[in-house]
DNA sequence: ACCTGAACACCGTTCAAGT
DNA sequence: ACCTGAACACCGTTCAAGT
């Protein structure tokens, strides 16, 4: 099971969705592609199982303390370690029900998250809607092919004037 | 080739891109894939020619004149209605060079667009930003599946503070 | 120029069967 | 419980051939 995970982790940190393949994958393995159906009963199980563990990964470095800034744009850079894959996750969650509740959490999370770096600078009654609009931005800004230093450019032009 | 184009809208609205099928169109057209393949030297060329025509109708209506905020709110939501549309382009974009080159256009149509609603309204040096920062505001907005009702709770809190 | 026919090498998923 | 073997109904793309 771990095995499969692996290489599912790898084909998709690879080539995307489209590079996860039971069958390739199974050829790989040396296994017959039921084997993997024993432990996924879908593809898209075996997407949310890899993702998660690649999700977990980028977020186990822990980020450094510093101003709130810093958190949100370190924040953000995770996020685009992640963005191809949300980009992915999105899609099918239109298709697939465990996508879409894995895609639930993962938004869950870095909603609380965010609100845990802006808690002890925006005002209680605003905090929630600034994290969403914080959120927004950041998301907003990796969905576009943009350098590291327009990135965070424009990340910090917005978070200015929205929490500052 | 009009044909050809109606049919893959009709499927790609519904069913998304893979609902967008060469084999599936050829066969409900009565004519041989590679009469498709004539017109369409590949599956995403034929999906760029679709997604051009849906995004031509969605931005066909005029936004009737109202506040730089009406104006925005409407630009959100014609977004929204390219939505599923717009995250396939990404996703597509990543291998695809047409649809990269089709992805590049279409932001750019965006930048204009939000360029021109806010040009009376921001000053000219930050005009620039603040047209990339409502942008990333609104496609974050739009990425969570949220009602009406939340979308534009948030792009009006965010508008105020980037904007306003 | 425009299209047909037929094949190729893949897919995800499923059914029946083994141990 | 865990896995193999073999099939099913699809794909996108390509090659050769027709008109």
């Amino acid at each position: 099971m771990a095995e499969i995970v692996d290489g599912a982790r790898l084909r998709l940190a690879d080539g995307g969705y489209e590079a996860l393949s039971v069958a390739a994958l199974a050829r790989d393995l040396g296994v017959a592609q039921n084997a993997i159906y024993w432990y996924f009963p879908t593809k898209d199980h075996l997407f949310v199982a890899a993702v998660e563990g690649i999700l977990h990964d980028i977020l186990a470095r822990k980020p450094r303390k510093g101003t709130c800034l810093d958190e949100v744009l370190w924040f953000a850079e995770r996020l685009n370690e992640f963005q191809d894959l949300r980009i992915t996750m999105r899609e099918r969650a239109r298709t697939s029900e465990v996508v879409a509740a894995f895609e639930a959490d993962v938004v869950a999370l870095f909603r609380v998250m965010l609100v845990g770096a802006l808690r002890d600078h925006v005002d209680g009654d605003r905090l929630e809607d600034t994290a969403d609009a914080v959120m927004a931005l950041c998301e907003g800004v990796l969905i576009r092919t943009l350098s590291r230093a327009q990135r965070r450019h424009l990340i910090r032009f917005g978070f200015e004037r929205l929490v500052g």
